[in-house]
DNA sequence: TCAATTATTTAGAACGGTTCTAAGGTGAAA
DNA sequence: TTTCACCTTAGAACCGTTCTAAATAATTGA
């Protein structure tokens, strides 16, 4: 039960949700729960949570964050996205879904899942499963504004 | 003109697309050049053509590797393909098409462009353009033999 | 309540793929 | 052949990420 905070916005996180997991609702836990889950849904790199954590006031070493984005990744509550080589990307969305890559800017967004079919997909080969389909728009030049 | 080998396999590189490219025909391009292209496509990141190069006998830095690599991006010749976060890896394959990953092996494999077909693609933002579309089915497993 | 146990956090070192540097080598032009 | 811009290279640097091991915190159960 146990509302993290009475005050800011839609409450889509709760302490049991990590003892659910498995995971010990420490104060580290807690307050990047609240970052990435009290909210929109978001795409995170370990380094832009770190600066976020530590301009909202919470002490947190960046060792924890990417132990805490892997477990959270492990347990489901996050997915990984890989449009970069040179940084992972993490998504609070873990529902089936698609990207917009902003080359220039290092942004995601979303594209819902049921706006897209793929199809004609061969079959994967015997031994093996597919484990996801991922479709990324790769876009260059910078929105407006 | 001049055949780089009259002897191994389907002709698919010749000196003069190096200069067509702006590119000095070196020792060490030419041979990289015969590795990638003079025979079918394939994946390959730079360690791995390290390494065949130097079992080939060809004697060449890593550095060379990385130039090369991309040098040939930038002219055309090759595609990056990101579907890892611990390394790049390089397509032969410039013609539009898609992947499958097999995860616990770390390869790549075509889907061929027109086999599949992707619908309901929402129109990139004002102010910029999409430059490709890229699908990649993740697979777990190993492969029978 | 409060040790005992176990999980977690952390600073800093290490890692590994990639990029950079700057010095020597090489291809092409004239 | 000379010249010069281009190219290659060893090794250092870089940087995001992972590892280590010691300190700290959460949980358990007497
Ligand atoms: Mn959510
Ligand atoms: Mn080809
Ligand atoms: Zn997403
Ligand atoms: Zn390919």
């Amino acid at each position: 039960m146990a509302k993290i905070s009475a005050l800011e916005g839609p409450m889509s996180f709760s302490v049991e949700t990590l003892r659910e997991a498995g995971l010990r609702p420490t104060r580290q836990r807690i307050s990047l729960a609240k970052l990435l889950f009290d909210g929109v849904d978001r795409h995170v790199t370990a380094e832009a949570l770190h600066a976020e954590a530590q301009a909202a006031g919470i002490r947190v070493s960046l060792a924890t964050i990417y132990n805490t984005l892997h477990q959270f990744t492990e347990v489901g509550l996050l997915r990984q996205v890989v449009v970069d080589g040179a940084r992972t990307y993490f998504d609070t969305n873990i529902d089936d879904h698609h990207h917009f890559y902003f080359e220039d800017e290092g942004d995601l967004v979303d594209i819902p899942g049921d706006s897209i079919v793929v199809s004609g997909l061969p079959n994967v080969p015997a031994g093996t499963t597919q484990s996801r389909v991922e479709v990324v728009v790769r876009v260059k030049g910078r929105r407006r504004s």
